[in-house]
Parts: C-alpha cells; structure tokens; sequence
RNA sequence: UGGGGUGUAGCCAAGCGGCCUAAGGCACCGGGUUUUGAUCCCGGCAUUCGGAGGUUCGAAUCCUCCCACCCCAGCCA
C-alpha cells in the first residue's frame, strides 16, 4: 500500500499509552456498519482508522454488520460494503455479525434480569416517550419498573415466544430515570419484531437495541478500541454500564472522533437514498455520489481516498473539508502515472493550408514528460486537425496566449502554426480555422528557431476516434445544501454538475485505451472508461481537472 | 433553561508549562524552470492560539468566568 504516513492522532496516542502501560498487548478493532445502505467517503474514514491502526499494530479490525433491526437491512448490502472495504485496500480476515451473538445477548438480558437491572414494561411506545421526560425535566418510573424477577422473567420468555404482538412489550434497562442523560433513563433493549431476519430467519421475533449489542458484541469478540462517531459520546456511561453490570469476557473501551464532512455534498445514509430514489442520481454508483462506488466509478484510485483521509486527520472537532483537498489526493497519486494522451472535448476545425494534401507524417510521442521508461507512441499528423474551442479566440484579451487571427501557436509534440483566415457558418460561429505551419519547427529539433508562448493540444481529424466524455462538478451549490422537509434538495442541487460530451475526439491510439487505465488528457484533466463504456461506444469519465491558473486570470476578468 | 462536547490562519491540523516571536497539508499570492498556463522548485501567508481575568520567572498549553458552535428527548444505528 503506497501511502503517505499516516501520522499521529490522539486515539493513537491511547493506544500507545494502553501498551506502554501494559493495560493491552494485542490491539483489536472493528468496523461496525449496519448493511442498511451504501459506504460512504464518511465510511472511509473509519475503514481507514480501525483497519490502518489494526494493521500498524499487528492487531485485527473485524468487518462486524450491526445487523440489529430486520427491518431495515439486508444482505443485498453486505457484498457492496466488503467490496467498498477491499477495493480501499483493505484485507478483510475476520467477518461477524452482531446477529451472530443474538444467543450470548439472549443470556445477558436474562442475566440482567436476574439481578433486578432489567424490566419488561407494557407500556406502549407513546407513554415511554412521555414518560422518559424532556431534556430539562426528569422522567418518572414506569408502573412496571418495580416488577418481580420472576415476573419478568416469566414475561421476558412469554415475549421471546411470540406471544405478544408488536410494540406491546419491551424489555428495558433499570438505570435511573431521573438521569439528566437521557440514554441512561431506563432504554429499551429489546424490542417485538415479527419479521424475518435476513440471516437468523424466523428463529428470533425479540431482537436487541444497538445500546445493548454494540458494547457487549465489542465485549464477546475482545475489541479493546471501540472507535466511533462524536453522537455516540452521550451513549458511553449506557456502553459502561453494560460492560460493568455483565459478566463480560473483556472489557473494551469506547472512544469518539468527529465525523468527516465534505463541501458541497451531503453524507447522510438518508438523504443519498433519497437522491438515489427519485432518480436524480444514476445509482449509487453515479460519479457525482460520495459514495466509495461512486468515486471508484469516477476513477478515483483507493490510495487517494487514503491520502486524502490521512491529510484530514482524526481530531473530536467539527470540520467541513474542502474538496480540492480530495482533488489535490488524486492529481498527486495519478500525475506521476498517468499516460498522457491528447483529447479535443469541443472540437474546433484546423486546415492547414501549406500542408500537403493527403500527406500525413507520424511523430513519436512521449507518453510523459518526465518518465522515459513509460515509453512513447506514434501520432499522425495530416493537412485537418481538431484543436479545443477554448484554446482559438477571435480577440484575445490580453495574457491569452493561445491561437486568434494572425497569431501563432505551437501544436504540442509538433509544429508551430500561424492562423492565416478563418471561415464563419451560417450563424457567424466559427467554423474553421485556416493555419499555416513552419517546417521548421517541428518537435524536438533543436535549436528550434523559435519559441511560441502558448502551446496547445490537437487531434489528427483522419484517425480520430469519437468518444462521449462525462464531465463531473459539485453535486450542490452550497457547501452544506439544505434538504427539505422530505429529504429533498429543492434548489441547492447543481444542475450542471453533469455535461455530457458527445462529440470529442481522441488521438487514434486510444482507440485501444485500456479500460483500467487513467490517462491524463494533456491540458484538460485525468480520464478513464466509464463502465458504461463499449468498445464500439467509448465514455470517458473526467476524475479531475488539472489545476487551471489560466481559468482563476480569466475568472478573474470577468 | 438539563446533560455531553468543541473552539490554533479561508479549510484541515501539529502542539501536551520553557528550544512556540506556533509544524505540516490544502487554498491563496508572488517568482523560477518547463513544448501540458500541468508537474517541479523557491519565497510569502497567525508577534498570535474564541474572549476577559488569574497562577507562574515563563501559558496555545494550568485555574476562573464569559462567549460561540455542535450533539442528545427512536421500540434507528
């Protein structure tokens, strides 16, 4: 794995001073999602951390689904995230299931029970809710809280036997319910489903709270840290209490770190199923998603994920990153290896008048700037080329430096051509530029003769291969877009965050571009094959742009 | 107005009482190299650490008060 370092961190720091003390000699833990959906770039963050740390301590993080609540998962999920979790790079050598303990949690509760720490409440769920009270005021006892053991034994067992319908029994902790942290008065352990799990079946219709699971599955498997997200902090003396009331095999230890959030997108399980739902996305693999399917899809490699993770950092505050920084990730894991290649988005048609007709001669061009040991390939050059429609302006402001009547340009890895006249289609657009070149100064040959300031990338028109090309932006116009009431995204959403190129030509040796490939596209950005891409109909996905300072002047103009 | 957290540059983030007149990255601003306005290279970018007091020979680091922001009232995770 080619990564940058990955530092320090303060959750690190605990772990050093666990082994340093002696208090742990092997370190172990896990990576908890609940298979209710895709991961997410959020998701890679805790990959990152539980798997990275597992690895650099020769310890184990174990792929645990928190597989609690039958009625949202499902098993459709769990190949998509051990999936997301390879591809970031990661070995996955020890996959569970919290429902894989449903029989030790059965026990527990039982033992709960038994030692007066746990009641079955026939409440219905509107009276708990009034009954927990409000953030200022305390709640009160349930008329059940100070039922016998055997009582609740009895009703405990009458629960698990399916007889009693959903939502008419609970089982809940005895904590206090005057506790002014919420999740200690009295929670719900166990709650009625009559559903069908996706991997026990019809064998439970109890199944057991996240609170209970968690901590004491963390227990069972000998997890010593157990890292989450900051909203679970208030749920730490709840996980405590578990693992000091129980007889536990081991005792881990809880520790949060603040979530990653992203500009300009959102990274809530709800609102990309939303996006995902009403068709605004092409799937949860779309290009534009922050999902791990959708930025592999677009072509960004796992280390960049990784790099970018590491250079974000672990920390409890807030934080809102930037994109760019994510963007900066993937120029710097794909410049040094990325073929270059030349591709025209918006063609613009060259003629070049002094070059004879039906000639063509093969130039032989390095395949990058800096790596001689990545070769060259051959590209023709004949009398009609494309270049960009961008790189021509019929009154250049000053500082642009490319092609406009009269002026000259060098054609990268060829000659220099001088713009001699133009022709105008029916609505006055130009529709082609009439060039001269200068023998002379054809690539490579030194001494040149002479220097042109502006250099611009171009396509043989004979050999052309024609391509669609998905150009990708920020999904959203503002850095935190606001759902409404539903989940939906009336009009933050960016309705240009996806231009579709029909008709782009690339140089004829990317008519053979290999579909794992990213290549550079000179001057315009690092590309690869879409996977809806054919071999009659090639898509290229852009992954990135190259940093553009001539975009920030002219930006700057206007 | 209860409880739990967090505040170091535009965005992240080191820092853990004295080598801090505060690392590093992103962004930004110069300048150099360059047949990608890319890459690369050099330089700039917080006398100041949310604010006010205090302790100390010495504070971003300790104490007090204040302010701002985030999380919590699912039989979700």
């Amino acid at each position: 794995m080619s990564d940058q370092s990955a530092g320090t961190n303060f959750i690190r720091q605990i772990i050093d001073a666990d082994l340093a003390s002696g208090k742990h000699t092997d370190i172990v833990t896990r990576f908890p999602p609940e298979p209710n959906g895709h991961l997410h770039i959020g998701h890679a963050k805790s990959i990152w951390l539980n798997f990275g740390i597992a690895r650099d301590y020769g310890g184990r993080c174990t792929l645990r689904y928190d597989d609690t609540n039958p009625l949202k998962e499902d098993e459709e999920f769990v190949e998509a995230i051990e999936r997301d979790v390879r591809w970031l790079g990661y070995d996955i050598d020890r996959v569970a299931h919290a429902s894989d303990y449903f029989d030790q949690l059965y026990e527990f509760a039982l033992e709960l029970i038994r030692k007066g720490l746990a009641y079955v409440d026939s409440l219905p769920a509107d009276r708990i809710r009034e009954f927990r009270g409000t953030l200022t005021e305390p709640g009160r006892n349930s008329p059940d809280r100070d039922n016998s053991v055997e009582k609740n034994l009895a009703e405990f067992e009458r629960m698990r036997a399916g007889e009693y319908a959903d939502g008419e029994r609970v089982l809940r902790a005895r904590i206090d319910m005057a506790s002014p942290n919420i999740n200690m008065r009295d929670p719900v352990i166990y709650r009625i489903r009559h559903h069908n799990h996706q991997r026990t079946g019809d064998h439970w219709c109890i199944y057991p709270m996240y609170d209970f699971t968690h901590g004491l599955s963390d227990a069972i498997e000998g997890v010593t840290h157990s890292l989450c997200t900051l909203e679970f902090e208030d749920h730490r003396p709840l996980y405590d209490w578990f693992i000091d009331n129980l007889t536990v095999p081991s005792r881990p230890r809880q520790t949060e770190f603040s979530r990653l959030n992203l500009g300009f997108t959102v990274m809530s399980k709800r609102l990309l199923t939303r996006l995902v739902d009403d068709g605004v996305m092409d799937g949860w693999d779309d290009p534009r998603m922050p999902t791990i399917a959708g930025l592999r899809r677009r072509g960004f490699t796992p280390a960049s994920v990784r790099n970018f993770i590491a250079s974000v950092g672990i920390t409890r505050k807030d934080n809102l990153i930037d994109m760019l920084a994510l963007e900066n990730a993937v120029r710097e894991d794909l410049d040094p290896v990325a073929p270059r290649a030349m591709a025209v988005l918006r063609p613009l048609r060259v003629i070049i008048e002094n070059y004879p007709e039906g000639e063509t001669e093969t130039l032989e061009v390095p395949n990058h700037p800096k790596n001689p040991d990545m070769g060259s390939r051959p590209v023709t050059l004949s009398r009609e080329i494309y270049i960009e429609q961008d790189d021509f302006m019929l009154d250049p402001p000053e500082k642009f430096f490319r092609l406009g009547p009269g002026r000259e340009v060098r054609l990268r890895n060829a000659f220099v051509i001088r713009c001699v006249g133009l022709e105008l289609d029916e609505s006055g657009k130009v529709d082609t530029i009439r060039c001269k070149y200068l023998p002379e100064t054809r690539s490579g040959v030194q001494p040149e003769g002479r220097r042109v300031k502006g250099i611009i990338h171009w396509v043989n028109a004979g050999d052309a291969v024609d391509v669609e090309v998905r150009l990708y932006d920020r999904l959203f116009l503002e850095a935190v877009p606001l759902p409404d009431d539903e989940g939906r995204f009336s009009r933050d959403l960016n309705p240009d965050s996806l231009e579709v190129l029909g008709n782009c030509k690339l140089e004829a040796s990317l008519a053979l571009a290999a579909s794992e490939t990213r290549y550079q596209f000179e001057r315009l950005g690092y590309f690869w094959q879409d996977r809806d891409s054919t071999r009659d109909a090639p898509i290229f996905n852009r992954i990135v742009t190259l940093r553009d300072s001539w975009a920030k002047i002219d930006s700057r103009n206007n």
